[in-house]
DNA sequence: TTATAATATTCCCTTTACGGTATATTCCCT
DNA sequence: AGGGAATATACCGTAAAGGGAATATTATAA
């Protein structure tokens, strides 16, 4: 799992950017009008969401549409996953197994 | 969404307790061990894990286990689920048509 | 080609995060 | 009570992140 995704999503105006691109493409200067942030703000959040893979470009004339990647969202899905077994009911059990065999050492 | 989550998963020592930790419960000198880490630092990661609610302690005499927390981790599941209907199907038929809409202006 | 709109980048400054080291705390054992 | 193990906190120094403002870039239109 790379931290690099961690990392863009800590920010909150990036989360936001993130949260307002769930709802479609958006050109920067969109971003920066329902974000409150100034254009150059957002270009360089932008530019963190980009490197992380999170976001990607489309150019149209001098706007740019930026919009999710679905990449990474299957990344983090994937490894949510990987840790979802701590509660799952049957390695619950297991390691309560485990643990009362340790116990009669 | 608490952006406090993405923050403590950023930083790759604390991802890398995470995942240890999915196999269940540690010490902190079973995680310093593991990491690599020297205790303090594993104390101060563990304390950022602890503040955003992703982990938990038990204490047993003077040692602590640490055990995932199962909120957080559902927590993101359903953000993820909110950004998984970019890519659904009948949600870009609708972004196409509303696309075409706009250019018959 | 020049003016203008949209976006990206640079520089500076301040704040925050992290590692290292020392020290404090808590608990057990004798 | 005193010693030692396990853990937490404090303090310091450095490096990275983030905002602000100015400037550079790219594309369009006249």
């Amino acid at each position: 799992m790379d931290t690099s995704i961690f990392a863009a999503l800590a920010e909150p105006s990036r989360l936001r950017i993130i949260e307002l691109l769930r709802e479609g493409p958006l050109t920067v200067g969109a971003i920066a009008i329902q974000t409150g942030l100034r254009q150059p703000q957002a270009s360089k959040h932008l530019r963190v969401l980009s490197d992380a893979g999170l976001v990607e470009v489309q150019r149209d004339a001098n706007k740019r549409y930026y919009k999710l990647r679905q990449e990474p969202f299957l990344e983090m899905e994937a490894w949510l996953e990987s840790c979802r077994r701590v509660w799952d009911e049957r390695f619950d059990r297991l390691d309560h197994y485990l643990k009362e065999l340790q116990g009669k050492d």
